[in-house]
RNA sequence: GCCAGUGUAGCUCAGUUGGCCAGAGCAGCUGAUUUGUAAUCAGCUGGUCGGGGGUUCGAAUCCCUCCACUGGCUCCA
């Protein structure tokens, strides 16, 4: 017998070899029929493998993250069941699941698949899934598994083969579809019920740019018709907060083709909006000790070779343009710029730590690929700092930027975002990082215990550090689910050294600065496209482009607008008057739809109380006020950012 | 850059298997209307169908090529 442990804390007893299955069984058939997979000792097993012996056993329902994905896995093999019945002969890569949903990498050799195809292969999975097969699970030795994969001519799965140790391997079936694959599977196809299959891409085989070029299809499945629906409404619902559908309804931003691809054009509403950012910046780095400098935008080619940033990024920026025998480059980064103004003095400890901010304008040669909306841009505008600082200094100078990021996200009500430590992978030195390997370690330590003393939450990365040092980047996604790094505090151990940047020292010897890079508010382009989607285009009063609208009933209250609007401006509270001779309706109808978080109605009666009929966007009527009284709101409102 | 797709008026979209001067709604303009909390009415303007080349008696529709965009991959200082 074998004692098995529920998470409550019960405990019961079975013959050795029961299946979690036949226990939940035991327990209630509900429970059994809404289980997916179990998870037993921590790791996730099929309902159907026998338990051995004593164990700690939880039932994964659709609700538990480890039920999905067991559920979206097996989907995987559905699809690739599918396929493989309607192109025979594709060759499978790895199809895992997913955040949400799944996908299937396959080599369909000169064959292709559109999305048109997507269709006919839903149907064949729905046909399939009625069929309600079983998920066999089977251990398998090496060399038989090596033997099938020769034998179906599958050097992708005879790739995955060499890196499996003997014993440790299993195949799965499912109808007529047997792949190698370490599990687990849900029982069988059949609850399965609403499938989705939502894109074909490629991707590279092992992700390797120089690979071949695989057959990406991805899908998400449901056990309800129910649930697809609402997720796809979601995802609908999601559509309408885009950052480039958005900004193209409010007059924020345009793209124009013959400017030239990822150089947005700023309208005066997004303009508005730079502005108060950096009105926000350059306030709160002034208090926080800032000193503002302005650099040009480009610079000699010997400027980044000095800087390193040359060797490593050159395919990011723009061709270099020969003036009388010298190359010179649009700044893809201001680093370069201000390191010139540290050494353009003499200087001395008692300086540091120095702290030189700038809204620098840099130009990145981004992939064509690469480029969406405001996210990812060729033209930038970066809320960047250079904090020149000694060791001593530099915990507590990357705990205040750090400071600084959580005010900012407190103002604008950012809670989805994810920090991380981006570490250098030690076997790119050279080639991707700066040779140090002492170094890294060092100061990847040193930001490690920053983290861990201020109690901030993070994850560790390898292989995303900057060239010249580990860095802390906050992560958030966009409207349709695409990560980006917002803003970015990252360590530069190097390029002190390669400016031969010193300080005289308490003891009268030069000595390097640490450099510490950051922009809080990252660029303006990726900044103001993530407020976008984070407010759906509801900006707080204080960002609004336009604070108030003015709607006169009629004409006849024209003249009585006009004095309300001059009570606004004198305030500095941007405002406007609707004048065209519609119906009011049609005003507040206009109004709303351009998101105005405040429109006042002015007729006959206000005219003859000196009142203002207040309305605000997405509530409704808020009755009437006198003017002095809403403008000290709209003050009160406008100062605390609320 | 790579794979797959898309490109018709400022916007959202129709345009049957290639066939009469390419359509609609919204927006814009002009006029009428003077209006009380999410669309007043009428008339009018507006498109070298992404650019170029080709096939054809004839191309928005078929083919080639370039550009831009979309979804991914790679990349992301």
């Amino acid at each position: 017998m074998m004692n098995i442990t529920f998470p409550d804390g019960v405990q019961r007893e079975y013959q050795e070899g029961t299946t979690s299955m036949e226990i939940a069984k035991s327990i209630s058939e509900g429970l059994a029929r809404n289980i997916l997979a179990a998870e037993v000792n921590g790791e996730v097993w099929d309902l159907s493998r026998p338990l051995t012996g004593d164990a700690k056993v939880k039932f994964l329902k659709w609700d538990d993250d480890g039920g999905k994905s067991t559920f979206w896995h097996s989907s995987a093999h559905l699809m690739a069941e599918a396929v493989e019945s309607m192109f025979p002969g594709v060759k499978f890569w790895v199809g895992p699941p997913i955040d949400k949903g799944f996908y299937y990498d396959m080599d369909l050799g000169d064959r292709s698949i559109s999305e048109s195809d997507l269709e006919k292969i839903e149907q064949k999975m729905r046909e399939l899934a009625k069929q309600n097969n079983v998920y066999t699970r089977k251990e398998i030795a090496k060399k038989d598994a090596i033997d099938y994969f020769t034998k179906k001519g599958d050097e992708y799965k005879l790739d995955l083969l060499e890196n499996l140790e003997d014993g440790n391997i299993t195949f799965y079936t499912q109808g007529n579809f047997t792949d190698l694959c370490r599990g687990p599977h849900i029982p069988s196809t059949g609850a399965i019920k609403a499938i989705k299959l939502t894109s074909v891409a490629g991707a590279y085989w092992k992700g390797d740019e120089k690979n071949k070029m695989l057959t990406r299809i991805y899908g998400v499945t449901f056990p309800t018709q129910k649930e697809l629906d609402e997720y796809l409404v979601m995802l609908e619902e999601a559509k309408k907060r885009d950052h480039r559908k958005l900004g193209k309804e409010l007059g924020i931003f345009t793209i124009d083709e013959e400017v030239g691809p990822g150089l947005p054009l700023w309208m005066p509403n997004g303009t508005i909006i730079i502005e108060e950012l950096e009105k926000l910046a350059k306030e709160s780095e002034l208090e926080a000790g800032y000193k503002r400098v302005v650099t040009p935008h480009i610079g000699k080619e010997q400027l980044y070779l000095t800087s390193g940033h040359l060797p490593y990024y050159k395919d990011s920026m723009y061709p270099a343009m020969e003036l009388d025998g010298t190359r010179y480059y649009l700044k893809a980064m201001n680093c370069p710029h201000h390191h010139k103004i540290f050494a353009a003095e003499q200087r001395s400890y008692k300086e540091l730590p120095l702290r030189l901010a700038e809204y620098g304008t840099c130009y990145r040669y981004e992939q064509s690929g690469e480029l969406f909306g405001l996210m990812r841009v060729r033209c930038l505008h970066m809320n960047d700092a250079h904090i020149y600082c000694t060791r001593d200094q530099f915990a507590q100078e990357f705990k205040a930027v750090n400071d600084l990021y959580l005010k900012y996200f407190k103002i604008f009500g950012i809670e989805k975002y994810v920090m991380r430590l981006s570490l250098h992978d030690p076997a790119k030195l050279g080639e991707k990082y700066i040779n140090e390997p002492e170094l890294w370690l060092e100061t990847e330590a040193m930001v490690r215990q920053v983290m861990i003393d201020a109690e901030i939450p993070f994850v560790e990365v390898k292989g995303e550090g900057a060239f010249y040092g580990p860095k802390i980047d906050v992560q958030i996604w966009s409207a349709i689910g695409r990560e980006f790094t917002l803003a970015t505090n990252q360590v530069d151990f190097a390029q002190g050294r390669r400016f031969n940047l010193t300080f005289t020292n308490q003891n009268n010897e030069p000595e390097t600065p640490l450099i510490i890079h950051r922009a809080p508010l990252g660029t303006h382009e990726r900044f103001i496209g993530f407020l976008l989607e984070h407010y759906a285009g509801n900006f707080p009063l204080w960002l609004a482009p336009v604070q108030v609208k003015i709607l006169p009933v009629s004409d006849k209250t024209l003249e009585y607008a006009q004095n309300v609007l001059k009570n606004l401006k004198k305030s500095d509270i941007r405002a406007e008057i609707d004048e065209r001779s519609e119906k009011i309706g049609r005003k507040i109808r206009d109004a709303e739809m351009m998101k105005i978080p405040y429109m006042i109605i002015v007729g006959e009666k206000e005219a003859a109380e000196d009142t203002l009929s207040v309305r605000r966007h997405g509530v409704g009527d808020k009755g009437s006020f006198k003017t002095n009284e809403f403008i000290d709101s709209l003050l009160t409102e406008i100062r605390e950012k609320a």
